[in-house]
DNA sequence: TGCAACAGTTGCACACTAGCATGCATAAGC
DNA sequence: GCTTATGCATGCTAGTGTGCAACTGTTGCA
């Protein structure tokens, strides 16, 4: 909330990211909220490092999750009830258990990163071609100094 | 996770946008990780919206962070024994109850958004003048653009 | 004064996360 | 082939979040 607060005391670009990132974390808020009002935050999770790595095996799952494997097991009981991921067999090793999305889940997902793009593209269309191209070096510029976010980090909070 | 998977498709300002947006998350959720060590994000929502707020009366608390007053009773039960928020009477209505943080919650709320801003800094302090300068110029145009987040939205990641 | 509305808590029910210990089937090693 | 290790599921316990309904005490109003 006061992600600015005392702010004064820094300098203006960290000030003007800062107020940047409350923006950018709307987005990502917006974005995430229908689906919350169908899945948990650690389902969705689960679903999205499924999505992403499918097809992935309990274990591996669990540990990219970061939770113990007899939680995954049931959290993966619940997507697959719900229809968002199925267990498949793993051909020539019938102990693993292999977890894959199924189509409405590939979908759930992809909804969330489209529904967060379009909103971001769709609010710098308010910006003159300059501007724009300002926003662009700038975040550019960012990005780089930042550094890649770590996705395992990122999924702490199902991003 | 995927969160420029399908990037091409977009324009680069999107592009560099939901890349940067990535790297700010990152910041968020790495400021964050301590505190979930602690308490929930529930709990940390509450308590966020008390500090922001103190005195406040357990009906709005309830109100602002979304929850039924009967959870949110609970939940400062529990913010209570852990020493974060403490219950006062109000003076004139023995019927109303005010919430407000303690010494080490308003602490821990600070200590967040701190963590955050100093790092978001040091991040900066890798640019040269004139690209810190090129942020700066940037975000500010991209927080105009998007406008403030609301605030209860934000929220609802403990923000 | 008496009654209705209000503020907050508590009892109850249910779902989810979490980890540990256990069990079961399978795979791997000797 | 027998033993051990592995992969997963399940029973158990515990803490949390959630809402509804009921209850207590307080306030406000007629």
């Amino acid at each position: 909330m006061d992600i600015d607060r005392d702010g004064s005391s820094l300098d203006p670009t960290s000030e003007a990211t800062v107020l940047a990132s409350r923006s950018l974390l709307g987005f990502v808020v917006r974005s995430l909220a229908p689906v919350l009002e169908e899945l948990t935050l650690v389902q969705f999770r689960a679903l999205v490092v499924v999505d992403a790595a499918a097809p992935v095996r309990m274990a591996d799952l669990a540990e990219r999750v970061g939770v113990h494997p007899s939680t995954l097991s049931r959290t993966v009981d619940r997507l697959e009830a719900g229809g968002w991921v199925r267990r498949v067999p793993v051909e020539g090793n019938r102990r693993e258990v292999h977890v894959e999305p199924t189509a409405r889940g590939t979908e759930l997902v992809a909804d969330v990163t489209h529904h967060r793009r379009a909103e971001i593209a769709a609010a710098l269309t308010r910006l003159s071609p300059p501007d724009r191209e300002a926003v662009r070096r700038g975040m550019e510029l960012f990005a780089a100094a930042a550094g890649e976010a770590d996705p395992e980090e990122l999924l702490e909070l199902g991003l």
